[in-house]
Parts: C-alpha cells; sequence; structure tokens
DNA sequence: TCCTCAATAGTTGTACTACAACTTGCAGAC
DNA sequence: GTCTGCAAGTTGTAGTACAACTATTGAGGA
C-alpha cells in the first residue's frame, strides 16, 4: 500500500508506510514548514492529515527525533530542533557531495581522471559483498567548489545487473541520478572517518602540499541490505567544513 | 515508572520505558551478545523478556535502526548490523567518550593535566554565549581505553549557576554525570570536525610521533537551546573509530 | 496587585487486541 | 531434483483505552 499525503508524493518514497511518512514530514521541517523551535502538529492531528493510525505516525516522530530534527515532549507535542541549516549540510543525510556543494550556494564541478570495468581487489569485494570474478566500476575524480578542488573520489560500484546505459551515465558524474533511474539508488550508507597524512593521494596542480587530508570510507546500502557502492572520499583539509548533529 | 528488566538497570537509564529499553538492548548489543549479522530476539519475546507493550519494545528497535545498530525485515526480524570490534562511536549519538569506550568492553581511563577557573577567551564567549567577564572552567584531560592514550580533550564549562559541588564532580572527571545531576546536563550539540597534523597537541610521553588527529570541535546545548559547554578534542588517528550512519 | 496552588484541558507514553503484510521453511506434486 | 503452494512465524498497521506529564486558567489569599 502507498498513501496519497493529500499533497504530492515523492517518487523515490517507499518501504513502510511509517517510513513514507517520516520521509514526508522530513522534507516538510527542511523546507522550513515550521520555524526552528515551533510545535509541530500534534500525533492526533497528523493522524488525521495522513490518514493512518497513530501508531504509524508515532514510529515516524521518533525516527526523525533518533535522527535529531525534532525534540518530542511528554505530555507537550514535538518541536523543531534549531539545527535546520547545520543538518541540511551536515554529514548525516546521504546525498552527493556535488548537491551539497551547490546546495551550499557554491560552483560544484568535476574532473574524471579514470574509469574503468575491472575485478574488484579484495577490501572492495568484502565490502560490496561480491565474489572477485564479478566486475565492478572504478571511477577516480577530484571534486571542485567554485574552481577549486576540494576533494579526491575513489569510488567503486558493483556493476552485477546494472544496464549499459546507466553506467555510462555513472561514469559521467550522475552517480546518483543514475542509479535512481534503475531504483537502485542508496538509502543509508555507513561510513567511518580517518585523518590521512599522504602524498600518493589526489593528483595535478591541486594537489595540497600539505596532504592533509580528512578521508570518508563508505559504504552506500540499498533498501534490501545489499552494498551497491563503495568509496574514498579525500577532502583536502579546510576547504570543506563538516558539522555534525549529535543528539542523546 | 522504571523497570528491573530481570538484570541490573543501570543508574543513569533514564527517560521514557521505550529509551530504557533502548539504552538496556544498546548495551546488550555492544556487549557482542549476538554476532554480527545474527538475529536478535522477536518482538513478542522481548515483550516477555522485559516485561513491557510491544509497542514499548517497537519504539526501542525503530530507535536502534535509525541509529544503524539492527536491521530490521518485515516479516523477518531485526538483525545485528555488522560492525568490526575496535572501539566505536556513533558520531550522531550524544554520550561522553569514558561512558562510549567503556560500552564497547574496554577500561577507561583519564588524567588531568590542568583544571582551572577564569574568563573565556573571546572564542570561547562566542561558543558559549556569554560575555568575557563570567566565569567558565577549563579542563585539559587525557583520555584512555585499556591504558592507551586514545585522545586529548581541551573543554571549557559556563559555570554560572552551576554549585561548588557539581564544579568540583565535573573536574574530578564526572562530567555528564555531574551535569545531569542538577539537570544541565546537554541534549544535544554541533560538531566540526577536522584533520589536524601538530606537534603542540597532547603532552606526555603518550603523544604519537605522527602528531596526526582527528579533531572534534564541539559546543553542546542545553534543552532550552543554550549552550553549556565547548571543547576540542584531539583524537589520535587509528586509535579510536568513528562511524557515521547517513540516511536519505 | 501579585503570588500560590489546584483544577483542567491537551499531549505524549504505555498497554492490549486484532489483523494485514511479508518471509521462511517444509511437505508434496511433478 | 525442482517447483509449487501451504503453514507457521515475524514485523507492520489499526483501533481503543488509560496513564503520565505539561501548560494554561482562574479562584483564592496575602
Amino acid at each position: 500500500m502507498s498513501i496519497d499525503f493529500g499533497k504530492k508524493i515523492s517518487k523515490n518514497s517507499a518501504g513502510s508506510l511509517g517510513d513514507q511518512v517520516r520521509d514526508h514530514l522530513r522534507k516538510r521541517i527542511l523546507h522550513h514548514e515550521w520555524d526552528a523551535g515551533a510545535k509541530i502538529p500534534g500525533e492526533f492531528e497528523l493522524t488525521a492529515q495522513y490518514k493512518v493510525a497513530r501508531v504509524t505516525i508515532r514510529t515516524a516522530l521518533r525516527s526523525l527525533e533518533t535522527q535529531g530534527l525534532i525534540d518530542i515532549r511528554h505530555g507537550s507535542g514535538a518541536y523543531i530542533a534549531d539545527f535546520g541549516d547545520s543538518v541540511r549540510a551536515g554529514l548525516q543525510e546521504l546525498r552527493s557531495i556535488t548537491q551539497t556543494i551547490r546546495e551550499m550556494g557554491h560552483k560544484a564541478g568535476m574532473f574524471t581522471r579514470l574509469s574503468e570495468i575491472r575485478n574488484p581487489n579484495s577490501q572492495e569485494a568484502i565490502d560490496l559483498q561480491i565474489d572477485i570474478v564479478n566486475k565492478v566500476l572504478h571511477i577516480e575524480r577530484a571534486l571542485t567548489a567554485d574552481d577549486e578542488v576540494v576533494a579526491f573520489s575513489y569510488d567503486t560500484f558493483n556493476i552485477t545487473n546494472i544496464p549499459k546505459s546507466v553506467i555510462k551515465k555513472i561514469s559521467t558524474g550522475s552517480v546518483f541520478a543514475g542509479l535512481e533511474s534503475i531504483r537502485k539508488h542508496p538509502v543509508r550508507a555507513r561510513a567511518e572517518i580517518h585523518a590521512i597524512s599522504s602524498n600518493e593521494i589526489g593528483w595535478g596542480r591541486s594537489r595540497p602540499k600539505s596532504g592533509l587530508y580528512l578521508q570518508l570510507h563508505q559504504v552506500h546500502y540499498l533498501r534490501d541490505g545489499k552494498p551497491i557502492f563503495t568509496g574514498d572520499t579525500y577532502f583536502v583539509e579546510g576547504k570543506f567544513q563538516f558539522i555534525i548533529h549529535r543528539t542523546i
């Protein structure tokens, strides 16, 4: 079953009813339908708005609370956490770095240095949960903001069951758009953060002399829990501000 | 109401029943009661174990799922998310580093190098939203796991309206416990992450030769939105694994 | 006038029941 | 051996009722 919500429903909304309501409410929050600190409608009113049971609304609200977007107070209501913009630019939201750069008001660019189809190495095979005889697409790119390199990116995709046209689309830079077109876009990712000092990362004139990077090692998962792509992104220290919103 | 759970219940467990169950289940997970990928008991069995309603179990499980510790599959069960066994912190969960180390089954320790009451510098005054004539408590500590230094910490507290006994408690290391005793514990924090290479961080023999740190600059906020303390924590690269769970 | 406090309405938290939707394993047919 | 379909088990959603907590209101007294 999929619901209407009275308003428009986004194409990529899927999963349980609770997840759909959560995603919809999340968009309403991030679109500043309510100010920071403001009280959102009560559970009974949301029940009426979305035409679902109260328990469904509650699962959505609890999820948003765990994500740090709202603050639920017993006997009072749910309030918008006054962190809207930080969350937007923050690490917890799964979106392409290019898109994040763009949303922060900068011109996003990209230079592809390498794009090849090959067998995965052992670490990639483990991360992607595939055998080393499978084929993967490996891409090395430099990401820019306002024509300045802010990160070097090494990504590897499991291209089993992915049509050639989509592989081409991914290769040209539209990673998330390409995967979304065949409903194989990731819904969550696991990321490890490391501080790295190395002169073997990056290339060209834009490589920083300091060799100091913030490394983000990520594995992206589909809704069914299977990994779709993994990669390391090396952010040039100081060029990109990471914000994390921590909650209890 | 507070529940027994059949086993010992930790003193700092508080909040709603769902939160208590969530915290208890989190400890069981982090203590490796179940292997990675293993199925945890079903909702009905947990209902019997904890002697609470199924809806309470469900709120706890949904929260753990949002935090990325488990993976709930409709019609099947809840499974432990795959993770290794090094010291690990979900960055979006706000808890003391000491407590995190302890929850992972390691011996947590702490050496205080400096503890003084003084006026804030300009940056601290901005972060804490106070005037520079106010008084702050500044502490410099080294945090250890299994007698090995994993981080150096420089914290500054706004001690306006904080009784002397609590200040003493904070100084001796029980930051969160001290603040909680007067209901001034932070509920969220805003954190910036940086990669730092410096020989001016840390002290003593435990200072790493590489000088490579993951810096976490944080401001902690109370429920009413006011900052309570700020600080920089420098994690020795490689000693502490940071995990971020990104969702759509 | 100002303060205290009790009553009250409104909101979230927990309990219980019932059924829908989905997954998994197994028995049986072929 | 392979496939199909049933059955049992598990999570998801619905509905109701009440407990626990919050915020407001207003009466009463200093």
